[in-house]
DNA sequence: AATAATTATGTAATCGATTACACGAAAGTA
DNA sequence: TACTTTCGTGTAATCGATTACATAATTATT
């Protein structure tokens, strides 16, 4: 019942040779209308599937495509993931993740593993430790996979990119809270060896100089991105001599801490204490007290990604394509931040 | 640079077979020690990487696994595949994952896709809509690819499963809600051709009548799992004769909507009305009114899924395994229900 | 020293599909 | 009729690794 049915057991029974099986299977203009069909015929009768790995060890392509994130079970990673397979699920590919839990060192593993895989490309966001060892990426190139970073990127010759803008991101924020009224106006920043929070924060930066605010080094705050951490954060800030009036954080995990502990404090949100946050995470527009925060569009990231993926694989390999790709930020104003409603 | 090296490159220039180079990279005990260690030296010298597709090929083995969900952008779905990605990363394979957007069409799909890519093992949540067309399963079987459901779980023979309890979730909730006051319980079900939700169901009736409160027909309404829906059951119930003063939804996001209408209508919560939902979302926890709801221990759901397939794998395909694991699930009562802190 | 037993390696088939090349048959041309 | 094209199919190599079987080389046994 279970015994596979090849391309030879189609052949036996037609007294013909697999080769002409195989043509006639893939529309081979050379074969004979009547032959074709009676291969068709035959073929769906014995039940006839295709071996994908026979296939994909003669033609080096494998159909498949790595997607490396540092985690899964993160709405933000889940929902590019989302449109990546979505994207791709029409074009036949099969969408393989692996985590690296903020790991170089598997990160390197999942980029060699992949390769060994023979994966047709790669789309990944890359961890933050930062480490001067570019070898594995180097690996993949050198093997002429297409390797794409979204969000999270670096700066690696002939790899292209999907990102939002998170200068401007970091900047619609600030200027938000500067125009609801905000003063003094805080910075949860994260790991300056990434990319998006360091622009993140020259946005922030920017907005302050571009409207005459002073900028402040007390008040930038390198965070993890977790409530705890938000927590902490605005303890430290409320502790300084001239505490801030808002925060504006590159996380929305920290930003719902602070909020928290600015309510267990009794600061009135927004009229004392305005908040904004990144990513659009869902529980933002839950909240009673919703919170402002910039939304990156993970799903047309997703989506972005494969189709850089597309346009890359099946080119002439000589040509070594770079893209880089830039989504505009939006801004999502609500209550934690809007002093006019109230 | 990119040229791959192949064991008869290196057979080539140590003289040998490729058979010997084989061997010698495989450990077999026939090989002289002298040669193996010359041919490991040798193979890392020109950087080779065994071909995996070749492997897959010969041994019929890909090293991948299929995950089937109806998204992945839901945080219960992410936890699992988390689960099941770390689970079974220090086997070595790799997980591919496929969304049906709760289709039947696509489902079967992605089964036969997987089957075809001859991936080592399915784990999936089945989609709701019922299909008496069981072929693609079978298929599955036939081929001897073992096939484990999580959460949403078919009766299939042959088929493992690993669930939680639903029932006793639906009654732990329901009699929470019972302990703290509630006389006139509602409930907010699913699509009834999902064990999930009629097990849930059972558990809050059974909870009515071991209590002795009336089980009545007109408080149990079948939402889709959206905030939106939950907004409408909760009109639709006040509406009625007698409303409610509780609701226990088999959705979180229903939860909140029912909560966000109720806060709308100036209804006290959990003083004149309790609610109660389901899978623990982060959300529920994030709120300023915390969401009472039941775990539904993803992570672990998908790491037992993971080990019931390495179970499976390997075994004397002659003997079929049909493991049901059943977790506990565990009630978080928070702010939405309990009037005790108040 | 002759034979048996053991050990290490080579030969060739296999997994299933694709495809360059060869070749016979049919059709077209002079 | 003889010769060139065109068409359809067969032959056999290939992708890269594994492995049953055969054989050569070494060691053990009497």
């Amino acid at each position: 019942m279970s015994e596979k049915v090849t391309i030879y057991d189609i052949a036996e029974k037609l007294n013909i040779t697999a080769a002409t099986v195989s043509r006639a299977l893939n529309n081979n203009p050379k074969i004979k209308e009547a032959t074709r069909e009676l291969v068709i015929k035959t073929a769906a009768a014995m039940n006839y599937k295709q071996n994908k790995l026979a296939l994909a060890l003669k033609s080096g392509r494998s159909n498949n495509i790595g997607v490396i994130v540092p985690r899964i079970d993160s709405n933000f990673f889940a929902s590019v993931i989302r449109g990546i397979e979505e994207e791709l699920y029409p074009h036949g590919y099969q969408v393989i993740i692996c985590q690296t839990h903020e790991s170089i060192k598997r990160e390197n593993e999942n980029l060699h593993t992949l390769v060994d895989a023979q994966v047709d490309g790669i789309m990944m966001s890359v961890t933050g430790i930062s480490d001067e060892n570019d070898s594995a990426f180097r690996n993949v190139l050198e093997k002429n996979v297409p390797l794409i970073f979204f969000d999270r990127s670096k700066h690696i010759d002939g790899v292209s990119s999907v990102t939002i803008n998170d200068f401007k991101g970091g900047y619609l924020a600030t200027k938000h809270l500067i125009d609801e009224g905000c003063r003094h106006i805080a910075h949860l920043s994260g790991d300056q060896s990434l990319d998006i929070f360091k622009n993140r924060f020259l946005g922030y930066k920017q907005a302050l100089l571009d409207n005459g605010l002073e900028f402040n080094e007390e008040y930038v705050i390198y965070v993890k991105s977790s409530v705890e951490a938000g927590k902490e954060a605005a303890t430290a800030l409320l502790a300084l001599q001239t505490p801030p009036d808002a925060i504006f954080s590159s996380s929305d995990f920290a930003a719902l801490g602070a909020i928290q502990e600015l309510q267990n404090r009794n600061i009135s949100i927004p009229n004392e204490f305005c908040v904004a946050g990144f990513s659009n995470e869902p529980f933002t527009k839950f909240m009673e007290l919703s919170i402002t925060s910039v939304d990156q569009s993970p799903l047309e990231m997703g989506k972005m990604s494969a189709r850089v993926f597309l346009e890359q694989v099946d080119k002439t390999d000589t040509i070594k394509i770079e893209k880089k790709v830039v989504l505009a930020p939006e801004l999502h104003i609500r209550k934690s931040s809007t002093r006019t409603n109230f």
